[in-house]
RNA sequence: GGAGGGGUACCCAAGCGGCCAACGGGGGCAGACUGUAAAUCUGCUGGCUUUAUGCCUUCGUAGGUUCGAAUCCUACCCCCUCCA
């Protein structure tokens, strides 16, 4: 293992906050791998890349040759999140959290090492335990210390409703550390108040209390909100290599460093050079380039980063139309066809309504021409490349029924 | 248990008998400019068709009054605040 200092260095990295320091050296100086958790939802097994600067930190733990848990909050997700709009969650049924963690395992491993990483899940020590042992739980806690978190202490003032059970859920998450004897716990921001009352909880256990190390939630593709699913400005770890360095080219060039420095591999000093040399005139998109290259080759596979930028250039700097595409047949009754309809049932656009629109945006090519007319018609017989809007993009053939 | 406020399109939010498919803002989409970036400017933003001073559906749900309702009445559902 490596002296505790350069652990500490690269442990560091992109961390908003290390509580506390002092501790996670005591820690290290130890020299036995640490038990280090992070607490997941078991209703969203759609990773994105938000999720991954988390992930990221747990695989730089496993590198230092450090235990790794992922936990699944099954028994957590029964409760809902305190900060969640509707209380109504669907319950899962026991498949489905399994079916869900076997998700997690394919996405989560394209980062991590299953060899050294952990899948539990807090249903294992919650469905057992007795009202009793909830009662004593809650026991450990006051309300004036819930009262300290913020979104709490918000709603109370301002007289919004605060239901009982919402204070179970840091208690619960806490006392997964405790049944975990975990060292460091691993969090967002915003689960700050939660990672702390496991460190609370853990020496009323007889336990030392872990280390909390929380990382900055991952702005979405606005460059504005926190990455989110419901937002729409997300890139999903599963999505195409095409979709996914399109995605990336089009985040901001102050946003490209943010990702740089939370989803890179590179070492920092690297990352410095990069800005150097924009400062001094580089092009922005070439390190942009660079980051979506990256991020593909990582979640499909090594060169697929590369392929993407050559299409992309050959797309979108040249100009170039997409050799693959495919042929989709169109059938119609007659002997021509209204082109508002076509894009409609192409999916270029939601409807007929809106395809006139994009017409009449002058968004709509046809074989590269800009259609000009809202009533053009496409013969039957024949094929055609439609465009419409900067991405979308359809070969078809009109056939008579 | 009592008193009051509110539910409008993706979100916020006007409207309070006809001029309402519904002001405005956000978001989104498109065009121009570019590096498919940002910023900026412009337009669009329920659906259908024969694109029209056209038709259909939409203002929590179900009924009712009216020539005509998001707007008035009745019942119901949901949310919030205050008092107990």
């Amino acid at each position: 293992m490596l002296p505790p200092a350069q652990q500490i260095e690269e442990l560091r990295r992109g961390a908003a906050e290390l509580l506390t320091e002092a501790d996670l050296v005591r820690k290290l100086e130890r020299g036995r791998p640490l038990k280090v958790k992070a607490g997941f939802d078991p209703t969203a097994p759609d990773l994105h890349l938000g999720h991954t600067v988390l992930i990221n930190k747990m695989r730089q733990f496993q590198q230092l040759g450090h235990q790794v848990i992922f936990l699944i909050g099954d028994f957590t997700g029964m409760i809902g999140d305190p900060s969640g709009k509707n209380a109504t969650r669907p319950r899962l049924t026991p498949d489905e959290v399994k079916a869900n963690a076997r998700t997690y395992q394919d996405q989560i491993f394209k980062i991590l090492d299953p060899d050294k990483t952990v899948i539990d899940f807090n249903s294992r020590w919650f469905s057992p335990m007795t009202a009793t042992g909830l009662i004593e739980l809650a026991a450990k806690y006051t309300v004036a210390r819930m009262l300290e978190r913020d979104d709490f202490s918000k709603r109370y003032k301002s007289g919004q409703p605060i239901a009982v059970h919402e204070f179970l859920y840091p208690l619960v998450q806490g006392y997964d550390s405790v049944a975990l004897q975990a060292d460091v716990e691993l969090g967002g921001t915003d689960q700050k108040f939660n990672l702390l009352v496991g460190r609370q909880l853990q020496p009323d256990y007889g336990q030392e209390p872990q280390v909390v190390l929380t990382m900055p939630l991952l702005e979405g593709t606005d460059g504005v909100q926190k990455m989110s699913k419901s937002l729409g400005n997300y890139i999903g770890i599963q999505e195409s290599p095409t979709e996914m360095f399109g995605k990336l080219m089009s985040i901001s060039d102050q946003l490209m460093w943010r990702y740089l420095e939370l989803l890179s591999a590179r070492p920092l000093s690297e990352i410095r050079k990069l800005r150097g040399s924009v400062t001094e005139g580089r092009n922005p998109r070439d390190v942009k380039f660079e980051l979506a290259v990256e991020i593909v080759d990582r979640f499909h596979g090594a060169g697929m980063g590369i392929a993407e930028r050559e299409r992309f250039i050959a797309r979108f700097r040249d100009g170039a139309i997409p050799e693959n595409i495919e042929e989709t047949p169109i059938y119609c009754s007659g002997d021509t066809a209204r082109l508002a309809n076509v894009l409609k049932d192409l999916g270029l656009a939601a409807s007929a309504s809106a395809a006139y629109r994009l017409i009449e945006q002058g968004a709509v090519r046809i074989d590269g021409e800009r259609v000009e007319s809202r009533d053009t018609a496409l013969a039957a017989g024949s094929s055609y490349l439609l465009q419409a809007g900067k991405r979308g993009i359809a070969r078809v053939t009109l056939r008579k029924t």
